[in-house]
RNA sequence: GCACCGGUAGCUCAAUUGGAUAGAGCUUCUGACUUCGGAUCAGAAGGUUGCAGGUUCGAGUCCUGCCCGGUGCACCA
């Protein structure tokens, strides 16, 4: 199983929680019903990307700021290089002269925060685009968070803030003009020479990796997800060129427009064929690339590289890819160049992506901060566990604040995970902190909370005797329906692992929970007579270990006390 | 333009893959407590499953054509 994949140099952010959370309660499916599951992370320790961060690194590196939160200072470096390198010269030059303005033009509160909307008004959206954009906005924006987060309009404090925004943006664009030769070329520079074995570049590459490693650590620690085999891509590098001259000597892939490149078989009518794309009524060749013009490799060839790997190395009778549905027509692509290029291999091994949809804030848009930051993952299990705290702390004032962080984290953790395997996974779903956490409805704290109740009466009732429980009939409705759906576990243990859906578990779970809770109400267990007593002690007993073993392959954990 | 994924109650989502009267939660209204922990339970209200055809004993589910939304369409992953 290959799933959360994330990229080295970058923090973690929220999409990550889709690939990691379902691609985690996926394998703890699989494992429960017996498979023998290996777990690979995939990471991208390896790419384009690595050009532009060594000259981040080499030119602009903050020691300070690295030592203080290196993510961060790795992702300032790697936007700042991008910037200078996208973007033309002559639009380095409107803004150059769009600062110098903002610098000489007179500033009051008032006008900083007017600025600061410009900065991120249309005027902008058409000179710039995309991560450009973003650059130069986000300052701002950050700006305009403290003067709405100050409370009051501090005009010293804002005209401060203004002039080292504008200084640090006319740093910056002044650092692209100047740069010779042109940072895009500089960065294509570095990373042929990574590549290629330099030492430098290959030792700063394995502190960026170090430093990245140790983020993934502390936040897989946190969600409780491991991984059999960390491979990155740079762990194919070496096999990459002969993929490339196996699949030319095979005639499987040619050379293209200086690149080389796999094309259609004709083996696929034309609308099925993923090679083949529909431009105004002709259809025309969509390759997978191999081999860039410029020698380097992309990912199409690691991911070639990786499956055979696998197949020697495990011999699997499945690879399951855990990825955003975005790149569905990769992974149709992958699969049938691989099959072509080793056809006995492929016919032992079955290939299989799960995709999934995007998480949307409740403006319809992908998730996002009010001034359209990505959100950290990190950040984002900070603010679950405050916000569960809050809620124990409401509900369980008597008990210590210790006992009341663990159960938060528990209950704050369980949540995020829950909202997201619950919706189908194909679909798009919105992040919503109201309804992760709310005590009723199709949540994980209503689920922990049955469990709760459930384990509750089993510790007060002490053991029952199995053998008793067997001959005892059940009669009340209640009763009936709970046992009735307790059967179904298995069943539905069989749905997920083939449809590879976990959120037929949740529904599973939500309706046992339910049946429980009703049951709970209705029938009496400790105050009962027996035989009644020990038949309504055990369907406790069994209630409370199916939640905690549903939410367990979940990847949730189940309190014993909320 | 072409392909893929969606469209289900006012809102957010289910529907174990072709089975019986399409289910929950939120919201609104009405009930049940000297409780086995009420973070609970019961009831009411809310639907032409985007539209139009078709296949079938039976369609939210499969087929065809439209409409709307999202995504993707060689040298980023």
């Amino acid at each position: 199983m290959d799933f959360s994949s994330p990229n080295v140099a970058k923090p973690m952010h929220v999409g990550h929680i889709r690939s990691t959370g379902i691609g985690d309660a996926l394998q703890r499916v699989l494992r429960m019903l017996g498979h023998r599951v290996i777990t690979d992370n995939h990471l991208g320790d390896w790419g384009t990307q690595f050009g532009k961060l060594l000259v981040g690194w080499k030119q602009r590196l903050n020691r300070a700021n690295l030592a203080k939160a290196p993510m961060t200072e790795l992702e300032r470096l790697y936007r700042e290089i991008h910037f200078g390198a996208e973007t033309s010269a002559t639009d380095l030059e409107v803004a150059a002269q769009q600062i110098e303005q903002l610098r000489l033009s007179h500033s009051s509160a008032l006008l900083v925060w007017e600025e600061a909307m410009q900065l991120s008004s249309a005027a902008f959206t058409n000179r710039f685009t995309g991560d450009a954009l973003k650059m130069l906005t986000e300052p701002a924006e950050r700006a305009l968070g403290l003067l709405a987060g100050s409370g009051l309009v501090d005009r010293e404090r804002f005209a401060t803030e203004r002039e080292k925004l504008l200084a640090d943006l006319a740093s910056l664009v002044d650092f692209a003009r100047q740069a010779n030769p042109p940072l895009l070329e500089q960065a294509r520079t570095e990373l042929v020479k990574l590549q290629s074995g330099d030492p430098e570049n290959l030792s700063i590459w394995r502190e960026m990796t170090r430093l990245s490693q140790a983020q993934f650590d502390t936040i897989y620690g946190r969600l409780g997800v491991r991984f059999d085999h960390t491979l990155g891509e740079s762990f194919y590098n070496p096999q990459l060129g002969s993929v490339v001259e196996s699949l030319l000597a095979r005639g499987i892939a040619r050379e293209s427009e200086g690149a080389v490149a796999v094309f259609s078989d004709g083996s696929l009518p034309p609308k099925e064929d993923p090679f083949l794309v529909n431009r105004d009524g002709a259809w025309v060749a969509e390759p997978a690339l191999i081999r860039k013009s410029d020698g380097g490799f992309n990912y199409m060839t690691t991911d070639l590289a990786t499956i055979e790997y696998r197949l020697k190395t495990w011999s699997p009778d499945e690879i399951i890819y855990v990825v955003d549905d975005r790149q569905a027509p990769h992974f149709r692509k992958l699969f049938l160049t691989f099959r072509r290029w080793q056809p006995e291999a492929a016919q032992r091994v079955q290939l299989r992506h799960i995709g999934f949809g995007k998480i949307l804030g409740d403006d319809g848009k992908p998730y996002k901060t009010r001034s359209g930051d990505t959100i950290k993952l990190a950040d984002l299990l900070d603010e679950a566990e405050e916000r569960a705290l809050r809620v124990v702390t409401t509900k369980r004032p008597e008990l210590d604040e210790q006992t009341r962080r663990e159960i938060a984290r528990v209950v704050g953790i369980g949540a995020v995970k829950y909202q997201d395997l619950l919706p189908n996974r194909q679909s798009d779903y919105t992040f919503s902190w109201d309804k992760m956490l709310a005590l009723t409805g199709n949540t994980a704290p209503y689920l922990q909370y049955q469990f709760t109740r459930a384990y509750k009466v089993t510790r007060d009732g002490g053991v029952y005797d199995p053998d008793r429980f067997a001959k005892v009939i059940p009669t009340e409705s209640a009763e009936l329906a709970l046992v009735k759906h307790l059967l179904n576990f298995g069943l539905t243990l069989d749905a997920v692992s083939e449809e590879a859906r976990p959120n037929y578990l949740c529904n599973y779970l939500y309706e046992l929970a339910g049946l429980f809770s009703r049951f709970y109400d209705q029938c009496q267990v400790l105050k009962s007579a027996e035989p009644v007593r020990t038949l309504r002690l055990a369907l406790c007993d069994l209630t409370a270990r199916v939640l905690k073993q549903g939410l367990a392959v979940l990847g949730i954990e189940a309190p014993e006390v909320m």
